[in-house]
DNA sequence: TTTAAATTTGTACTCATTACAATTTTATAA
DNA sequence: TTATAAAATTGTAATGAGTACAAATTTAAA
């Protein structure tokens, strides 16, 4: 993956905040907040503003390659995987994980009336390793 | 539905607030925000304050008789529902509808060495209204 | 090189939620 | 009933995520 191409390709500058912004999320898949991107490259971007953070993000939202999960409230998170798929929380080390899931199966009868843009299927509990 | 007698039999003593507050999420079913809560009752009990209702919610949460849903940021909502089921929000005219899911159906076979506490699944996209 | 456009930055603000102490209400015991 | 304790409610202040916006900086174009 070569983010600067990436970046152009899906119609963003690829500056340099922007370039490392995309890199720390790909790279980590680790479903970070804002702040916890702002607190990690505040070293190497010593002029790093969170404002940015956020302008970022949501570029990269409108632009459709990073994707948000909401999973409880007053935490909004952010993804480089933007294909379906759905999340996995664990409510004691805080982790989230990607999984894949058959959205086919999900039994939608009773909402023939509606067009659905989008599904978050969001999975609680306690990880392998807590 | 005695929401007095619920209340009690739940661990929750039904003061008038307390009734107030549930008889509102159980009839309206408008999975409302506190706010909405909040502006809805005050003319009803004009000391209300809205950090009762904000303590009162999340009694009731603990207590097992409400749920929350979070569908996307800074917003936590409320729902006297709380068997298992899912949520379609249109986003045109923000409107959220509970939904019987089938929750069997979603393939989970990669997670076999975690615990799943909760699992929600929000759909979101158009109503047949908008 | 000038000028315009895009990007980044810092500050101030909004708004949901929480912390907490004071007040009021309810329950209990004398 | 009255006094006392416990529970519930209330108001105010504080926190913290996110946004608005204008100034400063960087990049691109003429």
């Amino acid at each position: 993956m070569n983010i600067p191409t990436y970046l152009s390709e899906n119609d963003i500058k690829p500056s340099y905040q922007r370039i490392k912004i995309f890199e720390y999320l790909y790279k980590e898949m680790n479903h970070p907040t804002v702040d916890v991107i702002y607190k990690t490259l505040a070293p190497e971007i010593p002029t790093l503003s969170k404002t940015t953070v956020y302008n970022t993000l949501k570029l990269f939202v409108d632009k459709g390659i990073t994707s948000t999960v909401t999973i409880e409230n007053n935490e909004v998170r952010y993804d480089a995987i933007v294909e379906h798929h759905g999340h996995f929380k664990c409510n004691v080390c805080g982790k989230i994980v990607d999984i894949p899931l058959d959205f086919e199966k999900l039994n939608l009868n009773e909402l023939q009336d509606v067009s659905i843009e989008k599904t978050h299927v969001h999975l609680i509990g306690k990880c392998n390793k807590c």
